[in-house]
RNA sequence: GCCGGGGUGGCGGAAUUGGUAGACGCACCGGAUUCAAAAUCCGGCGAGGCAACUCGUGAGGGUUCGAGUCCCUCCCCCGGCACCA
């Protein structure tokens, strides 16, 4: 064993070994409980940041841990492979989206390698080949017999200039990216997954998932969205309510039918198709006017310029309010969207703030149906009382109303009930190269029809020239044209790809069993689901809604036999640093790399300036920010590596604050992380070349110093363990790991006894092993054990170790500690109280006044009450 | 605006079920070692005070023998959603 804790040289060594032998390679083993430990899988962006570094060892610690439970544990990885980054490369340095993504891939493997994680590499996964595509084009496929695949027009931005569509970050300022031309909103035909179809279900099940955090589940139920209200008919009419020509009517979507007999107007959206039907001739210039304005500028638009003012216009059309038998008129307006319920309202100003104000611009009559408290003097009432100016619901609160008019509604066969959700259908068609291709086919006589499943995969081809404008599927008439498997006319292939989103919705599952033919094979079952998943909060929503979905999608094409794919799931924080900048001559921020800076530390050793390396000149200290190329505060981690080995690396990037919260980058801090490595490194070596052939412990024979020590190392067994399996707070366990090994470096005892506590202690080296992994197994070996530290089993605490003859217990005087005394284990209520009282200063805080209670937590705390 | 999570020393953070606030680490200070430095080891380290003590977990109030933890009002920060009828 070498003198000196050496990473470089120990690290390498002992990867080669867990590369030869495959040690993180698993196969299913049905008479082995299983422990299924994911990280959501990397894009292959070029290399690992320290974004990577942390979460995958969230990841690893976990799987470490379980496997030295006991536990079959399949940690896979694999590479979210197609995506816009590789278009953008390959235009910036004229390399084909394949080769730079299949370069990076390569070495991005390297570098998770170089860090020890514990993953099984025959499982790997790569999205964007065809192997793994196929099974995702053969589902599709599917999906569109079963009917849950559908294709409408949707809008996209289109690039007048360059001809093609444009992702929305590639918009910059209403701008082509490349062209610079003026974007344009542009409907064309896309295929799109029924989500909606599940939207209860992916609402329901949010309660079973106790082990996801609430802020995720609560982000996904506002984004389902559900509301309870009713759908109803309105006549169109004239003003003076007599009916039109055509028998025209209008379908609406409230959540507040008790409001009816308030309504003074309706509205639809500007896309809505009645629009044309009810436009009066006096009306239809402003109406083609309004609704032309309201499609060049967008929602998100107006709301970036402040424009939430009520814009609209009326059709010269009314409709009959079935409540009251009044007509009202009929507005457009682009508050109201057609893409939710009907995209048509009942407009009732008086219970709802957006109709108050479009009602007060374009000054429309306000009826209140809800009798407001006196103290009220706001615009619209949102809040509970009795209805009023309703006829026949007048003095019945809010939910009594709302049932009442449900049911008027149905014994009048005009309306019902009906449940709406925000959620949208799932669109994956993307107008991008380096994606999935679509497997279908559009024949002008048959339509859509889906690629033959024999005939799958639709292969992308890979070896291309690429320049950004054009995707080259869609330039090369060769790849389109085809015939149609229905009628054998001449047809061409759908050259859109998938959104992303498609691969990373059921990789987790293709892990399970990654050379099946299909998406997946009975191996799935043994590993399913997943029980911990671990990753970004950004995914909150998209992602984390997508895999949910999809697993419901494979559980009933009988694939798989669970309704949800993770039991457990742990959403890390961002890795900050500092951020240091100069402002320049136009006003913006030039960042500087903490690499070329050098630092000053005021009296206290807080940072005080800093002063750029290559002109001696200040910079400013900006902000701490989430590591980015953009605030150039990134820190390399191979750089880490190189510098203090992997495993330090590892252990700093679990120590300084728990997973769930962002870490603040300190390279003092890493160097903290190294200091201790390089102590427990000396220690061990100091016990096993001074005492090597110690005895085993006989905890009998242990003094009361001993024993002192022997009860901390199982303590913190006991909370190591719980903090690495219940809590996740692998900060507190290395807190604890750290007192166990500055206990044991001060105790300085030379007996037999000592030495055998020390290896017993020693060999706890185990505690830290899923955090470092290689420091431990060179330790454990140094120590004279056999084997691989990943396969000892975890240590267990011995409950008798914890046990203590006598304890401390603080006294208080009202409340305040005074006091403390020693008391023996268990000792009774009166006997602590006796102690207490006669413990000096305690009994000088009591001195003459009346003792009025006396409060006693056993073997904690006495709290003495004195009154005068 | 609505929803979620926060606010604790110079800093990151700890305090798990209402029971000793500040574990562990960083930074800093003092000492040992050294020709010297680095490394290492030992000690100190919330504020005030010679001390006894007093004060102290964003602000104010409350419940309690006891509150960082529970309740009310408010301020600030971070994240999500944002005309969803």
């Amino acid at each position: 064993m070498e003198e000196l804790y050496n990473p470089q040289a120990l690290e390498p060594e002992i990867q080669a070994d867990w590369d030869a032998r495959e040690v993180y390679r698993v196969t299913e083993d049905p008479a082995r409980e299983k422990y299924y430990c994911l990280s959501m899988l990397p894009y292959p962006s070029g290399a690992l940041h320290m974004g990577h570094v942390r979460n995958y060892m969230i990841g690893d610690v976990i799987a470490r841990h379980q496997r030295m439970l006991g536990k079959n544990v399949l940690q896979p990885m694999g590479w979210d492979a197609f995506g816009l980054p590789a278009e953008n490369a390959a235009i910036k340095n004229q390399v084909p989206p394949a080769r730079w993504t299949y370069a990076n891939i390569d070495h991005m493997r390297g570098q998770l390698k170089r860090l020890g994680y514990a993953y099984d590499w025959s499982r790997e996964v790569t999205t964007c080949r065809p192997e793994y595509y196929r099974w995702e084009q053969l589902m599709f496929v599917r999906l569109f017999k079963k009917g849950l695949v559908y294709r409408q027009n949707a809008t996209v931005n289109w690039d007048p200039v360059d001809q093609t569509v444009l992702a929305n970050e590639q918009v910059v300022d209403g701008r082509g990216w490349r062209s610079g031309a003026v974007v344009e909103r542009r409907d064309i035909p896309q295929w799109f997954l029924k989500i909606t179809d599940y939207a209860q279900e992916l609402l329901d099940e949010l309660d079973k998932l106790d082990g996801w955090p609430d802020s995720v589940k609560t982000m996904q139920r506002n984004w389902i969205g559900r509301s309870e209200g009713a759908e109803f008919s309105l006549k169109i009419c004239d003003a003076a309510g007599a009916p039109v020509a055509g028998d025209l009517s209008l379908r609406v979507y409230t959540t507040r039918p008790d409001t009816s007999f308030g309504m003074t107007y309706c509205v639809l959206a500007p896309e809505h198709p009645l629009v044309a039907d009810i436009t009066t001739e006096e009306q239809r210039a402003a109406v083609e006017d309004f609704v032309a304005s309201a499609k060049t500028a967008s929602e998100i638009d107006r709301l970036a310029e402040g424009q939430l003012d009520k814009r609209g216009v009326a059709t010269g059309a009314y409709a009959l309010n079935p409540f009251t038998g009044q007509a009202v008129p009929v507005y457009l307006a682009d508050y109201v969207l057609m893409g939710y319920g009907t995209g048509a309202i009942m407009a009732v100003p008086g219970q709802d703030e957006r109709d108050w104000e479009f009602a007060k611009a374009h000054g429309l009559p306000i009826v209140r149906t809800v009798q407001p408290p006196d103290d009220f003097d706001g615009g619209a009432y949102l809040g509970d009382g009795p209805a009023i100016n309703s006829e026949w619901l007048n003095g019945l609160d809010v939910a009594a109303a709302k049932e009442r008019a449900l049911e008027w509604l149905v014994e009048q066969n005009i309306g019902q009930r009906q449940v709406n959700f925000r959620l949208r259908d799932w669109g994956v068609s993307r107008q991008r190269y380096w994606g999935c291709p679509i497997p279908m086919i559009l024949c002008p006589d048959c339509g859509a029809v889906p690629v033959p499943e024999e005939e799958l995969p639709v292969v992308l081809p890979e070896d291309v020239e690429f320049m950004g404008v054009q995707s080259p599927i869609k330039a090369d008439p060769k790849w389109r044209q085809t015939t149609c498997p229905e009628c054998g006319a001449a047809a061409e292939r759908e050259t859109d790809t998938f959104d992303t989103f498609m691969e990373s919705s059921w990789y987790y599952a293709r892990y399970c069993s990654p050379d099946a033919e299909g998406l997946v094979d009975e191996r799935a079952n043994y590993w399913l689901p997943v029980d911990q998943y671990v990753g970004g909060i950004e995914h909150a929503i998209l992602h984390l809604m997508y895999f949910r979905f999809y697993h419901k999608l494979m559980r009933d094409a009988g694939l798989v036999s669970s309704d949800e794919p993770a039991t457990r799931l742990l959403c890390q924080g961002m890795v900050v640093a500092d951020t240091f900048y100069r402002e320049n001559e136009n006003g913006d921020r030039d960042y500087f790399n903490p690499d070329d800076l050098s630092m000053n530390f005021d009296d206290r050793g807080a940072l005080a300036g800093a002063t750029l390396k290559a002109d001696g000149e200040p910079v400013t200290i900006g902000p701490v920010e989430k590591m980015s190329k953009s605030k150039n505060n990134g820190v390399d981690p191979v750089h880490m590596v190189e510098k203090y080995g992997a495993d330090t690396v590892r252990l700093f990037s679990v120590s300084d604050s728990p997973p769930h919260q962002s870490l603040e980058w300190s390279e003092a801090g890493v160097e903290g992380s190294f200091r201790f490595l390089k102590r427990l490194w000396r220690q061990v070596v100091a016990h096993a070349s001074a005492e090597g052939a110690a005895a085993e412990l006989d905890p009998q024979a242990l003094d009361d110093q001993q024993r002192a020590l022997y009860r901390k190392l199982h303590e913190t067994i006991g909370k190591v363990g719980d903090d690495l399996e219940r809590r996740r707070t692998f900060n507190t366990a290395i807190a604890a790991i750290n007192e166990l090994v500055n206990a044991t470096s001060r105790h300085v005892g030379e007996s037999a006894v000592d030495h055998s506590l020390r290896r017993c202690v020693w060999r706890h080296v185990l505690l830290l092993t899923p955090m470092v992994p290689h420091a431990t197994q060179a330790l454990w070996a140094g120590l004279g054990e056999a084997g691989d530290v990943i396969d000892q089993p975890w240590p267990e605490m011995d409950e008798a170790a914890l046990t203590r003859s006598s304890v401390e217990i603080v006294v208080q005087v009202n409340g305040k500690v005074r006091g403390r005394i020693s008391a023996p284990s268990g000792a009774s209520k009166e006997d602590v109280e006796q102690l207490a009282r006669a413990e000096s200063n305690v009994a000088r805080f009591i001195g003459d006044g009346t003792v009025r209670k006396v409060i006693v937590v056993p073997d904690k705390l006495v709290n003495i009450v004195v009154a005068g």
